[in-house]
DNA sequence: GTCTATAGGTTGATAGAC
DNA sequence: GTCTATCAACCTATAGAC
């Protein structure tokens, strides 16, 4: 399974810091989200790469800070989103078009982003109250859509329609649904709860 | 935090090992869903019992033993549903019925369920891998209402009806919702999904 | 049924050579 | 940038006394 890297031949190396970087934040969150982060070792994210542990701790000071690299990606596109309500004059379709708008953006890089995040709550919710820029999901959206004083009803009601991609990916596991397929019916539901 | 038990005085201890078997699960079930199954450790739970880690392997074999049993208690509640909907006439009101009776059963336990099912997808996925006997989630539910040639998306639109509990429980994390409030929203989701 | 003690293994992380 | 070697801390699980 693991792709090993051919040693360099001069002194300088094959690859950029960069992008050893990107690779091992993409093998990270791919084992992350299948074995869940505790059930995948420092060592298991180094062998997947072809490198020891100990290299990886030159690129990164420890394991919590590359899960904590993967959070602030995610926070950065919903910041986009937030930027994007924000802009558009608020009325009641409001919450459709910013909900199907987040569908429509939602690449196979997002959906995975997704997944992980699910599937590795603990570690998540953690993150988020150790490190205070990190909040948690979809707290940012919900402010944005509604007025200060609103209920906790419609509160939830804002939010889970947004946990519907969630629930579409969530529902998809285990099925040989395709990325299509979950957008879709994702798009759906989101239809559906805010007629 | 801990609740410690008080040696028993006579020959005969206190409690029955059924509701010592109980209370195990009841705490464990409390601790693997705000810590996570591998950030609970075997001696957290002892602690929070008032006992020793050993003390605990007289009553299961395992620490994956208690997350299988708490496993199996959740596919019970799921094969009720299942009897349920195999003895109703087939009919296209049947989806919203079903999802409407898992809701109105919904209990603060059954709640505390699917949280802990939700908290630890990883540990969760694997038990369903080893151990035959625990289907996945709501497989046989949706198996149960649908066709056998029923296609993808079909099917994904079953489930994410009966996600939609789950979908409402992760929306309210971190908010003051009360159980009622979950359930209400779930539930004004559910009708608007089967419209 | 509960305890103490410990075996046996894995983990995240560091030091220092190249 | 990558390696080898090593550490202390932690885990699950077992043995055996009471």
């Amino acid at each position: 399974m693991a792709t090993p890297v051919a040693p360099s031949a001069g002194t300088q190396p094959r690859r950029s810091a960069a992008a050893t970087r990107a690779e091992i934040l993409r093998v990270a969150l791919d084992l992350f989200t299948r074995q869940g982060y505790d059930g995948t070792s420092i060592r298991d994210i180094a062998e997947a790469l072809g490198m020891t542990k100990s290299s990886l701790y030159y690129h990164f000071p420890g394991k919590e800070a590359i899960a904590s690299a993967l959070a602030e990606r995610r926070g950065r596109e919903l910041e986009e989103l937030v930027r994007w309500i924000e802009e558009q004059p608020p009325g009641p379709g409001l919450l459709r078009d910013a909900a199907l708008r987040w569908l429509a953006s939602a690449d196979a890089e997002q959906i995975r982003g997704m997944r992980f995040a699910r599937a590795n709550q603990p570690v998540m919710h953690r993150l988020a109250e150790e490190h205070a820029g990190i909040r948690q999901g979809f707290d940012r959206v919900v402010e944005a859509l509604l007025p200060g004083g609103a209920g906790i009803r419609e509160r939830l009601r804002v939010r889970m329609v947004f946990e519907t991609l969630s629930a579409a990916i969530l529902a998809a596991e285990g099925t040989d649904a395709t990325d299509d397929d979950i957008i879709a019916a994702a798009r759906d539901a989101v239809v559906a709860a805010t007629s």
